[in-house]
DNA sequence: GCGATAGTACTACCTTGGTAGTTCAAGAGT
DNA sequence: ACTCTTGAACTACCAAGGTAGTACTATCGC
């Protein structure tokens, strides 16, 4: 067993590491030039860069690689939805003391939704009362 | 004029640096000792650490302080409502391609919420409809 | 007046994220 | 077979957050 990282400390993701994640999310697995080839227009990095990046990310156990050919293949370890919940719960717990409803609140009278979100919103909180 | 770092960067605060924040906002003001002691229970932390922390955060322009005897006395210079919005419009941008109404339904659909909360929320939703 | 104490200043170190150059080897094309 | 190219390995840096020891000094209690 390779002794990968706390499992806690594993969903903390960096800018890059995310930009990162989001590529592999959405390719299932893909080389290390996809990668670079994918973030080269947002961020214009240097390829080495995308790689050093890739290895760290796999020491902290978020990817995996196989090998093929002599290029590597990324694919995540972690899921997106996985993230964004330890995420978005670290930021509650930093932010809001925890407190779900403090954060909507937030959410709903400081950052801006059309009447239309509302209203799905609104939908969405009666479904889930629902059952 | 002491040249603070850049506006946008102002409101990334550490793990720390909240902490230290929130004992700030809530006493308006306070001694090093004053935080350190605030602090002492959930993270028993050297004084030190958190003197040398305050500096850091005065070169960065969150906090400021002025002499009182011989002890600084150290008081915000970014609310909490800015601190929380922009952490929250970071963490939206980069989990939720900025869009509210997404992050939102994250929150109901996977950080839970009891009936009474979910009732006060469609209340808010109502409210923010009503104007 | 003088020693103990409380407070700041200075320095140092470690970790993580981010960025990239340089080196070396495998393989592709001619 | 030999060169060009492509990829990974290794090394190096920098910044920021976090943590704390040591040194120095003003002041307080006696």
């Amino acid at each position: 067993m390779e002794s990968q990282p706390n499992e806690a400390t594993k969903h903390r993701l960096g800018d890059l590491q995310l930009a990162i994640m989001r590529v592999l999310w959405h390719h299932g697995e893909a080389a290390v030039a996809d990668v670079y080839e994918a973030l080269r227009e947002e961020r214009g990095l240097a390829p080495t860069t995308v790689a050093t990046m890739l290895v760290k990310m796999e020491k902290k156990g978020v990817v995996s690689h196989r090998t093929e050919g002599r290029k590597f293949i990324y694919r995540p370890q972690v899921s997106e939805s996985a993230v964004r919940r330890s995420m978005v719960s670290e930021i509650k717990d930093r932010l809001f003391q925890g407190n779900t409803t403090a954060f909507v609140s937030h959410l709903l009278a400081e950052h801006d939704l059309d009447a239309t979100e509302l209203q799905r919103l609104k939908a969405a909180i009666a479904e889930k009362e629902g059952r």
